[in-house]
Order: structure tokens, then C-alpha cells, then sequence
RNA sequence: GCGGAGUUAGUCUAGCCCGGCAUGACGUCAGCUUCCCAAGCUGAAGGCCGCGGGUUCAAUUCCCGCACUCCGCACCA
């Protein structure tokens, strides 16, 4: 009857009804891990980061800033980019294939180097075992990192910049002038969003590993020494966060999460909660969600505690977020680079603060919501989209059930009404059942069809994607239905 | 990056072995008809058959290279 559905059928909703498509397409040049946005997705994605920013910046009194793709190198130099954020690579002289250093040497003679090793560790052991090209015994190149940084040189001199690996690092850069001037209290976060960039080796799955992709992260910077004072928690204390330890999933309540330590402060919880509420009104289904403690190896560098929020989609578990503790990295490492001061003024005391990330992946938050909202309805013989109706591209399908009779003229008369406070849809031609189907796919919440009836007694049918049933409503109150039915809760 | 499979209209697809004007369906658009759930009829638009090279009188078809997509592996701040 109403089944699931895999990702190829996502993918090809997304093509054919305008939400997301190859980019450069016409041209045979067109590189892996760039996509883009039709009208239908950008009017997904502005309702969804809408939501975000209700629930999570407003609610939380955070501060949004929108900061430079294109950063300085120092930013990086005091980040750990320039160093970190790159792969050993080795090239043959002969045939130009590329090898990661560290696989090939590990394959070829069992010498396990690490992977951050210097580069002359590399080179030693290359020339010691007289390693060759597996592909063509050609000599090899000394080694080089492949940073996934994107260079690009600024002015006549080329100076070298980065596009941004991260969109939080102009968070960290702009702290203390935010805090002096927008008159900071710790605990407080700072949000953005906007495009990062990664030269990712081998891009897949559309818009599931991207080179050039959203993020909206979010900063919050607190006092170390108290972390179990937050305000809000009492807001979010019974939320249900299904957190995953030892490969085992346990629902617990953010209270419980926090007595049992298995969340290190109140303040985590707070903000996994505060995640977890916004995830349910997305539309995905939580109940194939998890957060997932990241055991020591498999945490960044910089973090203490960290979390990834996952969600069981149609190519296994995907992470949208990841939530770590990066204590006072960031901002230690940007002061020394940058001698510029950190500490700020908190329950009289000069303080560094620490930070807690919650790095959300936009495009794959909205993969994951076409995936969660698509069904195929069989015994209707109908694909549709169950979007929550305020994350809908399309809020209402305006219909004239036949053009003549002046029917045409009256549900143009209609449609002016609507266009400007919601995103409606005019369409006059074709069977009406077939229209319906279109607007089903898009998302649509809700068809208004004009007939005979409207022009004697004012009254039009409203009828509702999910059900597909209809009731009248007139024209006098359809505002006021439209817009309470399509509200943000 | 490695291994495998693919790429023909908006989407899906036939043709490829065996070289000779590019198939069909769905969708889209217009008209007629019906008037509340993909009905029917008529008509139309839409393709350098992924890109580049080679063989050939002639390449969607055979050969080589590349790009991209998908699946596994690896990678994944």
C-alpha cells in the first residue's frame, strides 16, 4: 500500500521536479561534488534554515553572523587546517597516478607510517624498501600533502587565501568584537550559515558528500567552570534524546542523560535537546535517529566530548550533525597566532571560554527530509511528497476546474490574493485529478479549486494532500485557513 | 584513488554482437471533450546517442583515452 522509499527515487523526484540537479550539466567538463538548487529545493531549504533559525537562534537568543568564504591563510595557520586537514599523497614520475602515501606504503611492504607523519618519513622508507609504482614500476615523486582546502591566490600577487573548510571559523575570528560590542554574557551562541568547501578525493551521492556545501553551525562559548548552570534546561529536560554508548541505542530524557554522565554537563544536554526538538519538526522521522557517541579514536583532534547525530536513511546511517566539546582550542590557538585577547569578563572573573559545536550538514538535513517524506501510495496510484506543510516549496495549489464559464478569471482573482503571503501555484490546464498529483509530488499541503459553486455562493473546496479529502471553505476565511495551516509551529 | 557496472529527449527505454535516416512509453505544451482525483481524441515541441580521438565511403553501433553517475573498498574535522 504505502511504501518506503530508496535513494534512487529520491534522486529522481529531486531532477524531475526542480529540487536539486547536477551542476555545469550542459558542459562535458563538469566536476564531481557540485550541485544545485532548483526553485523547489531553494524554497525547501529557505523554510528549513527558517525553522533553524527559530528554534534554535531565536530560541536561544543566539547571534547569526554571515562571514567570509574566502578566508586569510593565518586563519588556518592558528586553526590547524594548513597541517591537519591534508593527506600524504606521492606521485610516479613515469605514469602520474597518485597514491596516498600512507595505504601504499602499508600495502606494498607492511611499514605502518601514521598518516601525520613528516613527509620525510615517507621519503626514507620509499627509498629504503626501493618502493616503485604498484601501476607501472615508474619512480616515485617525493611526498607532498594534498591539503582539501581550495587555494585561491588574492590580487596581482596572488596572496594565499583559502576558501573555508568550516563556516565556524569566522565565528571564532569575530568573538571579541561581538562580545564587546553586542554586549555578551556567557553562556552564548553564535550561529551562521552559509557555503563551506572541501576538495573531497571522491564526491558521492549527490548532495550526501559534496566539494562545495551548507553548513549551519552554531558557536556557543561558556564558562568552563559552569556548565551545569543553564537556564533553559528545565525546557528541554524531558526530552527524549536516543543516545548511542557502546553500540547500543537507549532512549533517555536530557535529565536522565545528564545524571547518569552520560552527557558530561547540563549545558550539552541542553543544546542536544534544543537539537533533537528542532529534528522532530523537520519532518524526519526521529524514531530512526540516534546520537552517537564518538569513542577516542574516532574524535577530532580538538575534542573532548563529541557527539554525531545520525539518521537511518536508504544508504545507511548518515551523520547531520556533529556535536563536539572543543574546549579552548579554537580560541587559545587563534590568540596565539593572532595576540589578540580571548578572555572575557564572566561572574566576575576573567575566563577563556570554552566551545560547544553543533555543525549541522544542511544538504544532507534535506536529503534526509525528501527520503522521510516520500511515500508511494499504490492504492492511489501516486507518489507524494508529506512535507510538514510549513517546509513545503509550494503551500497551495490554486485550480480552476474547467477554464470557461469565467471560472479562469475567478481563480486568477484568488491566486492574486495568495501569491504574495504564501507560495501558491496558478494552473488551469489538464485533468484536475493529474494536477493534483503534480502539486502531491512537489509537497503541496493543499489544493484550492474553483468551480461552478464559487461563483454563486463564494465558497471554494480545499482539498488536503494526505488524505485527499475535501471540505468548502469560503473564500472569506480561506486566508486565515491557509495561513494557520501552514504556520511554523 | 582502487575494483565492478553504466551514460541514447525533462524521465525511463529499444537499437549496439552483425556499422547504413534515432524507437517506444511517460511527462510537457496547444486544441477538443469531460468536470473533483494520472480518462479519451487530435496536433506539436523536445536528441551533436556523455566528451575527445581513431578505424571506415559511412560510427549511437567497432577500438583507445577522458569525464561523470551508481555499487563496493578506502577516505571523511
Amino acid at each position: 500500500m504505502i511504501s518506503m522509499v530508496n535513494y534512487e527515487q529520491v534522486i529522481q523526484l529531486a531532477l524531475e521536479r526542480g529540487f536539486y540537479f547536477p551542476s555545469c550539466g550542459i558542459y562535458p567538463d563538469a566536476p564531481a561534488g557540485f550541485w544545485e538548487y532548483g526553485p523547489s529545493g531553494v524554497s525547501l531549504k529557505n523554510k528549513f534554515i527558517e525553522l533553524w533559525r527559530r528554534e534554535l537562534v531565536r530560541r536561544d537568543r543566539m547571534w547569526e553572523i554571515d562571514g567570509s568564504q574566502i578566508m586569510s591563510q593565518s586563519v588556518f595557520l592558528a586553526s590547524g587546517h594548513l597541517s591537519s586537514f591534508a593527506d600524504p599523497v606521492v606521485k610516479c614520475q613515469k605514469c602520474g597516478s597518485i597514491f596516498r602515501a600512507d595505504k601504499m606504503i602499508a600495502e606494498v611492504c607492511s611499514v605502518v607510517i601514521p598518516e601525520s607523519a613528516e613527509l620525510e618519513a615517507f621519503d626514507r622508507t620509499i627509498a629504503e624498501k626501493n618502493i616503485r609504482c604498484p601501476k607501472c614500476k615508474g619512480a616515485l615523486d617525493g611526498a607532498k600533502k594534498f591539503n582539501m582546502m581550495f587555494r585561491v591566490g588574492i590580487g596581482p600577487q596572488d596572496e594565499p587565501a583559502y576558501l573555508r573548510p568550516e563556516t565556524c571559523q569566522s565565528i571564532f575570528v569575530d568573538f571579541p568584537r561581538l562580545y564587546k560590542t553586542m554586549r555578551g554574557r556567557l553562556p552564548i551562541g553564535v550561529a551562521q550559515i552559509g557555503k563551506s568547501f572541501r576538495n573531497e578525493i571522491s564526491p558521492r551521492q549527490s548532495l550526501l558528500r559534496l566539494r562545495e556545501f551548507y553548513q549551519a553551525e552554531i558557536e556557543v562559548f561558556c564558562n568552563p567552570g559552569r556548565l551545569d548552570e543553564i537556564d533553559g534546561f528545565s525546557e528541554v529536560e524531558g526530552t527524549v534524546l536516543n543516545i548511542m554508548a557502546d553500540d547500543t541505542i537507549r532512549p533517555m530524557t536530557c535529565r536522565e542523560a545528564y545524571e547518569r554522565r552520560t552527557v558530561p554537563n547540563k549545558l550539552v544536554a541542553y543544546y542536544l535537546g534544543l537539537l533533537a526538538e528542532f529534528y522532530k519538526k523537520t519532518g524526519i522521522d526521529t524514531s530512526r535517529s540516534r546520537f552517537r557517541k564518538l569513542g577516542e579514536k574516532e574524535k577530532a583532534f580538538y575534542a573532548s566530548v563529541a557527539f554525531d547525530f545520525e539518521v537511518e536513511t536508504a544508504t545507511g546511517w548518515l551523520e547531520l550533525v556533529a556535536c563536539n566539546y572543543r574546549s579552548d582550542y579554537d580560541l587559545t590557538s587563534h590568540g596565539k597566532v593572532s595576540k589578540e585577547k580571548f578572555e572575557v569578563l564572566d561572574d566576575n572573573a576573567k575566563v577563556l571560554p570554552h566551545v560547544f559545536e553543533l555543525s549541522m550538514g544542511i544538504d544532507r538535513s534535506l536529503y534526509t527530509i525528501l527520503e522521510h517524506s516520500l511515500r508511494e501510495d499504490k492504492e492511489n496510484e501516486r507518489v507524494v511528497l508529506s512535507l510538514k506543510p510549513y517546509l513545503a516549496p509550494v503551500h497551495v495549489g490554486v485550480l480552476s476546474l474547467v477554464k470557461k464559464d469565467g471560472l479562469a478569471e475567478k481563480t486568477e482573482e484568488i491566486f492574486s490574493r495568495m501569491r504574495t503571503r504564501y507560495d501558491a501555484f496558478l494552473d488551469h490546464s489538464g485533468a484536475i485529478g493529474r494536477r493534483y498529483r503534480r502539486l502531491d509530488e512537489v509537497g503541496a499541503p493543499f489544493a484550492v479549486t474553483i468551480d461552478h459553486q464559487t461563483l454563486q455562493d463564494g465558497t471554494v473546496t480545499v482539498r488536503s494532500r494526505d488524505s485527499m479529502a475535501q471540505e468548502r471553505v469560503s473564500t472569506a476565511d480561506l486566508d486565515s485557513y491557509i495561513s494557520r495551516s501552514v504556520a511554523f509551529p
